[in-house]
DNA sequence: GCATCCTGGTTGAACTCTCAACAAGGCCCG
DNA sequence: CGGGCCTTGTTGAGAGTTCAACCAGGATGC
């Protein structure tokens, strides 16, 4: 068992510092402007983003990186909010289809401005070029180790 | 209103779904292998590195960059797991102070081996030296950025 | 065809977090 | 002293997330 080093424990408790307080900072911003948590923000950009405004539950999971459950509760919320609406797939009876209305669309206009400011002050404005290159470097290696990770797990599964 | 470039929005959401996966990965490792979310491991390191392992719950929550709210409600959680024990402040008859309990210390000891290896295998293993340099800097950037901001608001308010 | 398994999506319960309201002790100044 | 005011910590309600269970429809193999 090789524990962090004093070093390493810095960057590491450093990293979740910026992190959380970042996220909870965009987190309220939004909340507090738009009156949304950002998990449903993305959901309205993913859904504005998507050919007809639409998009199946999965795909749209999969874009929010959302678990099934948790999208199927946030579009119920977004439903009775008259933000988004759902309706059947034909071609798989099993689908449902999530369509950004006219309304939600309204709504995510009238937040993104204050959205996007924020993480541009708090994100951009106070990095470098080079720290940006180097952040997605280090975004990319980070979630690569993951994927890796989860084929992993998936390969031991496998082996049952 | 200045919008994201496409360059600046390649970045952010890979950072966004990098710190996703890692800290959920991370979540669900220490739920799964011991029963506890992050944010409660987290209060129980804090508790173990304090003196006598006890700290008032103002201490305890700027240890945690946690809101008092979820502090308290946190602690009376593991109050009732038997983790940590509730105890008066002497000096300050408001104060209450939070101890690590025995049984809360070896939970911790049970629990940290297999956090510390999800962070190292997926964090410490997939970066160079240079990128945990800049992931240092980057951080200690965004943190700053984010205490002027603060002060920024308090300054604001104190006009008034 | 039909038994089996897999996939897409929903649901309810338990849990955690947030926010606003509140009690109660300290602090300060007239 | 006694009135405001600030700080500490808790509480309850409401919102969001997680997990496991479930249904229904597709896919596969006999």
């Amino acid at each position: 068992m090789r524990w962090l080093s004093a070093e390493e424990q810095q960057v590491w408790r450093g990293f979740r510092t910026a992190v959380t307080k970042f996220t909870e900072h965009l987190d309220r911003q939004l909340q507090r402007d738009s009156g949304m948590p950002m998990a449903y923000y993305e959901i309205l950009v993913a859904l504005s983003e998507a050919p007809g405004r639409a998009l199946r539950m999965s795909e749209l999971a999969l874009n929010c990186h959302s678990s099934r459950s948790r999208l199927s509760h946030a579009v119920a919320k977004l439903e009775k909010e008259g933000w988004v609406e759902r309706q059947a797939c034909a071609s798989d009876r099993r689908g449902s289809i999530a369509r950004l209305t006219d309304r939600g669309f309204a709504v995510l206009e009238t937040a993104a401005p204050g959205h996007v400011s924020a993480v541009r002050e708090h994100l951009f404005d106070v990095l470098t070029p080079a720290q940006l290159d180097s952040l997605r470097e280090i975004s990319r290696a980070v979630e690569n180790g993951l994927q890796t990770e989860c084929a992993q797990a998936r390969a031991e599964l496998a082996e049952f």
